[in-house]
DNA sequence: TTGCAGTCAATATC
DNA sequence: GATATTGACTGCAA
């Protein structure tokens, strides 16, 4: 069905996605015949830019099949070339940097014209994919990943930011409240975009947000280290700047001719049905028909889903179903809202504890993915690690940190016992006295079929009495009433202090182990992996104290409550309330 | 089945 | 117009 779809139905080479260019591809090398003939042309400039990454990756075409790590049910169907004898992986790049590559001649229109000219942009910015692989075109990038070093995400993304800002290659975040930087910013930035198109192989989105909010190595998977491996690699590369000025040229010109042409061209294309140009922002009606509308939460309901995830950050389908019902959402919108916000709340947590780490060091170089490898080797006293593991001495009093897991969870929530619902106060605080002797329990909802307790009427934002999860701020008051053994459990919940032993804590232990053994030591392709990659590690673990214990809250308080309801529910569900 | 990692892409924000 | 945000999706693992 995918096939005759595809056959039938081919979408233009500028809007398919890297794995939707996969068949494309896997049809050229069939249609090519030779897998090593099957190096897409590079056009003009481009070319030697991407010699490198052409260069080895004719490498590993001609080492045999160009079967793909994702897809690996497919490689079967993809030739019956030979594995290669060297790695799998070095088939795996193949397919990978080939969809990377140009491929001005693969026509997917049924019409046969060529949809390159449509977006330039898109197809020679990932023409180029420069690579740095120089020197190491026989690695792919998979093998590069396997077997760095650990790598300080957060160092690199901010050497990144560094090299790109430097050279007014893009403006972030932290440079937009200055008008001065605003005015820095070039007219054409060459931007995320080019960057992680051309270098990452990613979409825009996905580069601002791993470049604001890397993951600790040890924590990434293999997939998702790689994308720091072509940071790594790019920022090694001397000329990194240069080719991606060229890019920013290149890519303007291709614009002006583009732009020039369709002017001169626009009467024949918008008479053109077959060859709709779907690049040129005019989405073809059907093609729009079919798109679902993204849904936009409103902050009500928002608000409605964090006070939720605070009861219960895995709530069960039947809650799901409750707050979809009553928030009138999908409940796939919701299942969504709540893995997403999970990840996000990960992440976030960990930004935070880089940024505490680095203000309580300046000028450390750094990282927690280093700190985590180093409490490897450290005392659990005083270790990153050894305090998360261990957590903060019983009883003791957070301080002025009692808060932080909201703030790290919501970023506005305050903190989970009293100040946990803190946030839209004033909007609330009528609700107080209004609704108090109904409070929202996530639990409740599925033992009761209590109405009114989420009411976010998604036309219209409600009254701040009526808003949506709102007597949810009650919540923790009821906690404490639970059994013996949930009481426990319930109190550190809401305290975030007692009990920090929790997944999070036994998780990041687990992963010591994993981060130290990253590299194999005594090879030669680890040592000339580690000059490759020349990371810096700083020496220090010291003062971590303080932002590991917001991630301890963090994680304490999702985890003990999944874990614990896991629990209850095996024995006592009905009676498990917090 | 559930949760997660990674990512895309639409949309919001600046 | 560039970047940030975020709902949705895919693939994988337990």
């Amino acid at each position: 069905g995918s096939v005759s779809d595809m056959l039938s139905r081919p979408k233009p080479w500028s809007k398919l996605t890297q794995k939707g260019r996969e068949p494309f591809i896997r049809m050229q090398l069939w249609l090519n015949g030779e897998l090593g003939q099957c190096v897409l042309p590079a056009q003009g400039q481009q070319q030697g830019q991407v010699l490198h990454s052409v260069t080895s990756l004719q490498d590993s075409l001609q080492q045999g099949c160009a079967s793909s790590e994702s897809t690996p049910k497919t490689s079967a169907s993809c030739s019956p070339a030979p594995e290669s004898p060297m790695s799998s992986s070095e088939s795996v790049k193949s397919l990978t940097e080939l969809v990377q590559q140009p491929c001005p001649t693969i026509e997917t229109s049924k019409d046969g014209k060529s949809q390159e000219p449509s977006e330039p942009p898109a197809s020679e910015s990932q023409s180029t994919t420069p690579l740095p692989l120089s020197g190491h075109s026989a690695l792919s990038i998979q093998e590069l990943v396997a077997m760095s070093p650990e790598l300080d995400t957060y160092g690199i993304t901010k050497r990144v930011k560094e090299v790109l800002t430097d050279n007014n290659l893009v403006w972030l975040t932290s440079l937009k409240s200055s008008r001065r930087a605003r005015k820095c910013a070039p007219n054409s930035a060459l931007g995320q975009r080019l960057f992680g198109e051309t270098i990452l192989g990613l979409t825009q989105g996905s580069v601002s947000d791993l470049l604001a909010r890397p993951k600790p190595w040890h924590k990434l998977s293999l997939k998702g280290r790689e994308p720091f491996v072509r940071m790594q690699l790019w920022l090694n590369d001397p000329n990194n700047v240069e080719k991606l000025m060229d890019m920013k040229r290149m890519e303007k010109k291709a614009y002006m001719k583009r732009r020039h042409s369709s002017v001169s061209d626009s009467q024949s294309c918008e008479s053109s049905s077959a060859g709709i140009d779907y690049s040129q922002g005019a989405s073809p009606q059907p093609q729009h028909q079919l798109k679902k509308p993204r849904v936009v939460l409103a902050p009500e309901e928002k608000e409605a889903l964090k006070r939720a995830y605070q009861q219960k950050p895995y709530p069960s389908p039947k809650t799901i179903e409750e707050l979809a019902t009553q928030l009138n959402l999908k409940t796939s919108t919701v299942i969504n809202w709540f893995h997403n916000y999970r990840s996000r709340i990960r992440r976030e947590l960990f930004i935070e504890e880089i940024q505490a780490g680095s203000q309580s060091q300046a000028g450390s170089s750094d990282s927690p993915s280093a700190r985590s490898s180093r409490a490897a080797h450290s005392s659990e006293g005083d270790s990153c690690d050894g305090v998360d593991a261990e957590g903060p001495p019983e009883g003791k009093p957070s301080g002025p940190e009692a808060d932080e897991y909201s703030n790290a969870t919501t970023k506005s929530q305050g903190g989970p016992a009293e100040s946990a619902f803190e946030a839209g106060e004033e909007a609330l605080q009528g609700a107080r006295s209004s609704e108090k002797a109904e409070p929202f329990q996530a639990e409740s909802l599925e033992d009761t079929d209590d109405e009114g307790r989420l009411r976010a009427p998604r036309q219209s934002s409600p009254p701040a009495s009526q808003r949506p999860g709102e007597a949810l701020e009650t919540l923790p008051n009821s906690a404490t009433e639970g059994d013996a053994s949930t009481s426990a459990a319930s109190t550190s919940v809401l305290t975030g202090e007692s009990s920090y032993k929790s997944k999070e804590s036994s998780e990041k232990i687990s992963s010591v182990p994993s981060t130290s053994s990253t590299p194999a030591t005594g090879s030669q392709k680890a040592n000339s992996l580690q000059s490759l990659f020349g990371f810096s590690e700083a020496a220090s673990s010291r003062n971590t104290r303080d932002s590991s214990l917001r991630k301890k809250k963090a994680a304490n308080l999702n985890n003990i409550i999944h874990r614990l309801e896991k629990a209850a529910s095996r024995e006592e569900a009905v009676e498990w309330e917090f």
